[in-house]
DNA sequence: AGCAACATGAGAATGATTGTCAACTCGGCA
DNA sequence: TGCCGAGTTGACAATCATTCTCATGTTGCT
């Protein structure tokens, strides 16, 4: 039980437009893409709120976040059961993965190095085929 | 095959440093952190230099590079397989680990989805038996 | 309505990383 | 040994994603 647990967060107009936007595409795009998106799209949400935003919903795993290969931060609406991800290095275009037998074999690998409290990152990336 | 291939690097001075710096610790670090350390030996290197070390040096797979979860990246040497991290969150104790069958199956993902020029990153994080 | 906690935004600040470029070093080779 | 072109370095500026500040606007609730 971590002590992170905040209230939940309330429905403002920013958040919603935020959460509208992640319904629109299906990449994986940097907060700054996403507050772009809003911008064209006439919705009025400052830079710095799209980060919180983004921030506190990936710490609720309502959407995924990852790291692109130089280390930049970049979001996607995801699916409620744990997954992983295959990502086109050139454009983004994403497929959620899911495999059994790498989760075993994480938590196997954990046991048997008496490593407790267990969590892992696995992403793969590649160029998809329109690439 | 890719063509990033790159002349191999000369033994100066500033690499030997950097290469001797990684040889003196056991869990990751960052740029800044090994440059700290140099200077505290005396070793005269730029902090430009010491990125640009690292980064060749990743790139060729002679160390680990991995990002943190506030996404800085940090180096560690490595051997010269290909393999994973199961990592200390508390005391950032490294074990290294092999598994053909995760290999196998992120090429195969890879393979079925059509996507081409793959790579992944895959890490463990938890607690140690110390903790 | 009225309050307190929460949320926002504009801009400044931070901080890791990269770019610039003139000076320096290395490895051949005459 | 001396010279040359390619590779390297370092001081510093520049980038650029992300975070911070804090005054002002909102929300949930009574
Ligand atoms: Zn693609
Ligand atoms: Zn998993
Ligand atoms: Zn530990
Ligand atoms: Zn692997």
């Amino acid at each position: 039980m971590t002590s992170t647990d905040r209230q939940p967060l309330r429905p403002t107009r920013q958040r919603i437009a935020v959460t509208e936007a992640l319904a629109s595409f299906d990449d994986f795009r940097s907060a700054q893409e996403i507050h772009d998106l809003l911008d064209r799209r006439g919705a009025k949400v400052g830079l710095a709120t799209v980060y919180r935003t983004l921030q506190r919903l990936s710490e609720s795993h309502e959407v995924d976040m990852l790291r692109t290969e130089d280390g930049e931060a970049v979001y996607r609406r995801c699916s409620d059961t744990h997954h992983h991800h295959l990502v086109c290095r050139e454009c983004g275009a994403t497929v959620e993965i899911e495999g059994p037998a790498v989760e075993r074999w994480t938590n196997a690998m954990a046991a048997e190095h008496g490593f407790a409290d267990v969590s892992h990152t696995l992403e793969i990336f590649g160029t998809c085929p329109r690439h």
